[in-house]
Order: structure tokens, then sequence, then C-alpha cells
DNA sequence: GCGCCGGATGATAGCGCTACCATCCGCACG
DNA sequence: CGTGCGGATGGTAGCGCTATCATCCGGCGC
């Protein structure tokens, strides 16, 4: 019975990248593949000799460990994935910052995903994170489908939430009230002797919890309308200018004003001096943020100052002391703000 | 000679994750597992029915792929690392947006980077990057160190620099010259009447590019002294206010500034108005990057316009085309800038 | 009817690391 | 002097995919 295909089943599998890979620095340096893999993971492991052969083979090669294939062998990506609304609104900046600076520190680098504002696409990038296998998520602004819950919870990933505080969190939450916020600036305005606040925000979900809080302690101080201008995100210093127009034009009695955010209040405050108003005399103006250029207005900018470094930081640590293994006695870390009272309201 | 140790040599290597693999979908869907990636990477290849009968499969357990293992097998990580000095500075803001769109709409995942302003920690974080082996590197504002870009190069992976245009790129490159940049906003100015301008800048290095443009401009229009003053990156509306201050104390006369961004100018336009100085009268205040504040400021801010989101949308198609095969016919792409006259100036 | 072609599917062998023992060796102890 | 112990190092077997053939099968030309 003669074979016809040769019994030579010769090359099947695989091609071979050429590239320098982890065992020719073993034997460069005399040793096996799994010592250089300690030289580099754990270096207190070998003896100090053992070490600097290896290190001087590293260096004379010029390798790179391969973290992909690491990975694998090991489950651990070292790979934290951030997923945002959109980067180009500066308002997690400060928070993403110290989150890469946190991450970097321990080995584990970035992963930014932009899910925009909407479901679909927020659950198609979810897909897309979850199959690089992050050893961590953080959601800022973002993922409030269930469908996209449930994955994240099913995929066994560390999750972190963050800028706000919601009553059931997936797995760890680090964040403030939004509603207590609100209702800390409406108290402040009315206490100043504003009669007549209105509001400028943008239409997303954590500012509709500050308009909340603020129109419900507005009622609580015997206000009971509180006119309101919506802007769509990201909020700008133009769109904060044509909303207190507007807002000014349909309620001339306005005597204060709450925006969402700090650029809009910089653009309430240019509006106001276009028209010639005086802040605070005429109109009092209060942001939210206490971003970088608050404190420099003219007249210094009244806000509500986040610390988003600090929610940065706490996410990072959440993550590595999770992948640590080590145990995590608050799962819900209440970060507050302060209200920072200065010449415009 | 008896064994003390027991003969079966049993349970060496792995562990297993327990995790749902590509083999248990292919069980499933009763196909091999070599069909299922094909259902997942080249859908085409298979008839409708397999192709159904895959899908049905992935839908009923929830399989997400494990691009960690696809990538050591393929050598194609799909990520794409964007290096930037800070995010914090919202300069790179639009370029990292249009980035991340473009790569998502590809399939690629973008890692971010924050090299600071330090050659050292640059390197560092390089090596950092490379162990993740990105199939594509975006630099900005970043990675002069010699060592580094030579490891760059070294690592064969593509590699775009960009908002700058240098004379040696380590491979391709998209940006515009900031020495005309500058060259540009002088003669705008001088031909407007400023006969004593003076600069506001950033101490980074592109900045300075710009100032010199801007200096030998002025040089050639007969002005031989241009009085600067400089700020720490980044750059932030109080350290306008105070850099202007800083200027006018020491040079009275100056009648025009040049800002090295937008929001050294917005403050510039704050400190102005705080000293009574009337824009663009006294004064006239020139920025740099059209952020999308500047056309609302009061008065309308005159600055360079870049278009931040091109340069990331190409260098996104630089990365793709180089990964699909492709030539790059022009390596180089120079996108140029904008004067825009506003009120300011 | 036979060989051939091409499209669909499958078997095999890694990609470059690390987990999990096993082994080796020197030393303290009985 | 044998035994046990612990620290350093090594061998082996995967992690979960995909590249590279190989195979199968139906249809077509001669």
């Amino acid at each position: 019975m003669p074979v016809s295909r040769p019994p030579t089943r010769a090359r099947r599998g695989r091609r071979t990248t050429g590239s320098l890979t982890l065992t020719d620095v073993a034997r460069l340096a005399g040793v096996s593949p799994i010592t250089v893999s300690r030289a580099l993971n754990n270096p207190d492991q070998l003896t100090a000799e053992t070490l600097s052969r290896v290190q001087e083979a590293v260096a004379r090669t010029g390798y790179v460990p391969n973290r992909i294939a690491g990975g694998l062998a090991s489950s651990r990506s070292r790979l934290v994935a951030a997923l945002v609304p959109t980067i180009a609104s500066p308002v997690f900046l400060e928070t993403i910052q110290a989150l890469t600076d946190a991450l970097d520190a321990e080995g584990y680098q970035l992963m930014l995903g932009q899910g925009g504002y909407g479901e679909a696409r927020e659950d198609k990038l979810l897909d897309a994170i979850i199959a690089r296998r992050p050893d961590g998520v953080i959601l800022t602004g973002v993922m409030h489908s269930p469908e996209g819950r449930k994955r994240l919870a099913a995929a066994g990933i560390p999750v972190v939430e963050t800028w706000d505080l919601t009553p059931t969190p997936i797995d760890m939450l680090v964040g403030f009230s939004h509603e207590k916020a609100g209702a800390a600036v409406a108290e402040y305005l009315l206490y100043r002797g504003s009669r007549r606040p209105g509001i400028v925000s943008a239409d997303d979900y954590r500012a509709g919890l500050r308009r909340r809080g603020f129109v419900e302690a507005a009622a609580r101080g015997g206000v009971t309308e509180v006119p309101a201008e919506l802007v769509p995100t990201p909020t700008t210093l133009g769109a904060g200018r044509r909303a207190l127009a507007k807002l000014l034009d349909a309620h001339p009695d306005v005597d204060s004003v709450f925006c969402s955010s700090d650029i809009l209040a910089l653009g309430a405050l240019t509006e106001a001096r276009a028209r010639g108003i005086r802040v605070p005399e005429a109109l009092r103006v209060f942001g939210f943020g206490d971003n970088n250029f608050a404190a420099d207005a003219h007249p210094a900018l009244s806000t509500v100052r986040i610390d988003g470094n600090a929610i940065g930081r706490q996410a990072a640590r959440f993550v590595i002391d999770r992948l640590a293994g080590r145990p995590i006695p608050q799962r819900i870390v209440d970060l507050g703000f302060k209200l920072i009272g200065r010449a415009s309201a």
C-alpha cells in the first residue's frame, strides 16, 4: 500500500521571527532561560554574580523582554485600561495623568479608550478592551449599559469606577457626591444673598445630578424655580457665553449662575464683561472643577474643587492592591469636594 | 536501586486558567479551532453556514478572543503607543483624540505614555513601551535622546514623529515649521504697526523655535531687540498673567506680545484688563494653537491655527498604511499653519 | 473516468515567555 | 557519615492563539 505523499512530514508549524529572545541572552550569559527571566522579574532570587552576568548580556545585546509573551504565560498583561467619554474635554486629564504616573511606577502601562457618550460605541469598545486582557479597568464617566456592566463583571477584571458615587458599583469606586456638590453651591449662593439663581450646565448625566442637588437645595431655601440653560458636552468657553446670554435674555432678573464646569463659568464671566454686567455685584458666577485657570481669572472664579489627582491615585492604588492580592478594606471611597470662595461669587 | 520519588512524573508544566478559549467555542460549534479563528479574523474565507454556526457559538458563550495570545502568535499586537510629555497640557489633546478614533476604526488600541520632559524618564518609558511590542509608535514633543532614537529604530517599529518638522526624522513625520510660524506672527505684528514687540513663551524646545523665528523676522523688520519672558511647561493662564506683568514692568513700552500658547495669551488678556490696558489699541496680543476658547475670548484672540486633528489623522494613516504593507510615497508631511486675525491683534 | 483545480476546512507546530516542580549542592545536625 | 534542609538553578510543559502546510471534496475539461 504505497503512499503517494512524501513521508517527510516536514516543515509544518512555524516561521521564526528572528528577533532577539530571552534564550539568546541566556546562551550568551551561560545560564538557562529561566534564570534570565528571574534576573528581570525577581532579581533578588539570584546570586549577585549570576545577576551581573545576565545584566551584562542584556546590556550587550540591547535585549528588551517581550511582555506579550510574558503576559500570555503569566496571565498578567500589565496593562490597565482607562475609559473616558472623550479625552478632548480636559475634565479628567488630571485624573488620567495621576493614574498614568502611579501605574507607571509599578510597571503598568495605560491603554486609553474613548467611548463617546453612546452605549453602542461603549459596548464595542469594551470588547476591544477586554480582548487585550487588561489587569484592570478604570471607568470615568462611561459604561452605563447593563449589558456592558455585565460583560465587565464576567471578565473577572478589577474595575474602578470614578468621579461619582453610585449606589451599586460594579466593583470598586472612588468619587464624590454630585448632588451634594450642587446643593452646597446653592446654599452658598443663597447665603450670599442671591434670590434669583440660574444654571448653565452641560447636558450629561453627572452635571444633571449636580443640577438636581442645586435645585432641591434652592427649593429648601425658598426659591421654587431655577431657570437653566443646557449645552452639549464637551463644554467650551463660547458655549458658556452664549448660554449665559440666552439665560439673561429670558430671565433678566437672574442674579447668580451656577456653571457645570469652570470653562463654562469663564465663558459666563466673559459674556458678563462684554455686556458690562458687574461680577459679583450684579451677577455672581460659580464654576465647577477648580481648573488651573480659575484662581487667575478676573475676577477670580469661585468654584468647587475636585481633587482629580487624588481620584487618579486612589484608582491606581485600588487596582495595584487588588493585583497584589492585598485586601481592600474600603471598596467605596468618597473623596468629597470643597467650595472655593473667590471674587466672582 | 529503589527510587524514593514517585515514578509518576506527573503534572509538570501548567496550571490552566479555566477561562473560555477559542477551542471551547470550536467544540460547541462543531468545527476546528482554526475555523473559529478565521470566523473572527477573515470571515469571508468561510461559507455562510459555517460562519453563522460559529457566530452563534460565540454569542452563546460570550467569548471574547484573547489578543495577547493572538499577538504572540502573529507578532501583531494591534497596539499603537503614543508618547507625549504630559497629557495635562491640552496642546496635544485634539491630536490624541483624532489618533485614537482613527486607530480604533481599524481595530487598533492606543497605549499612552507620558515621558515628561526629561531624557532619563523618556528612555525608561521607551523600554516599557517597546516591551509591549506595539505595531507603531507616535511621538509628539518627546524623544530627543540619541540613545532612545537608536533603540526605537532598532526595534523595527514604525515611528511617526509629529508637531514638528525636523531635518532627520527617525522614520515618518507630520507637522509644520515652528520657525516659520514664529516669523509669520512677527511679520503680522510689525505690519500692523507694532514697533516694540515682546514675547511670553514656554521654555520648551518647539516654543524656542517659534521664538527664534519671531526674533529673526523682527530683526529683518528693523527691530533688533525683543524682550522675552519665559515660563515653565505646561503653561497656565496664571503664568501668562504674571509673565506679562513682569514683561511690562521691565519694558513699559512693549506694544505687542506673542504668546507661545493660547492659554498664556488668555492670561495676558486677563492681566491687561486687570491693569486697564486696552487691547489691541495699547497692546496687541497674539496666541498660538487656536484652542476652542480663542474665538470667544474678549476681545477675540488672534492666534496661529494648527490643525491638531489633521496631524492625528495623518499619523494614524501613516501607521496603518505601513502595517498594511502599502507604500508610503511621502514620509514627511508638512501640514502648515494659518494666522487667524481677530480683535486682539 | 481520471486528473486537476481551487475553495473550504483541518492538523500541527510553534510565538517567547513563566508556573511548577525537580535537581543540585553545601551545610548543619544527630 | 548519613540525612534533611534550604537556597540557587534548571527542565518541561504549556498560556491561547495563528502561520503553514495538508487534506478533502465537488466540479470541470479532456
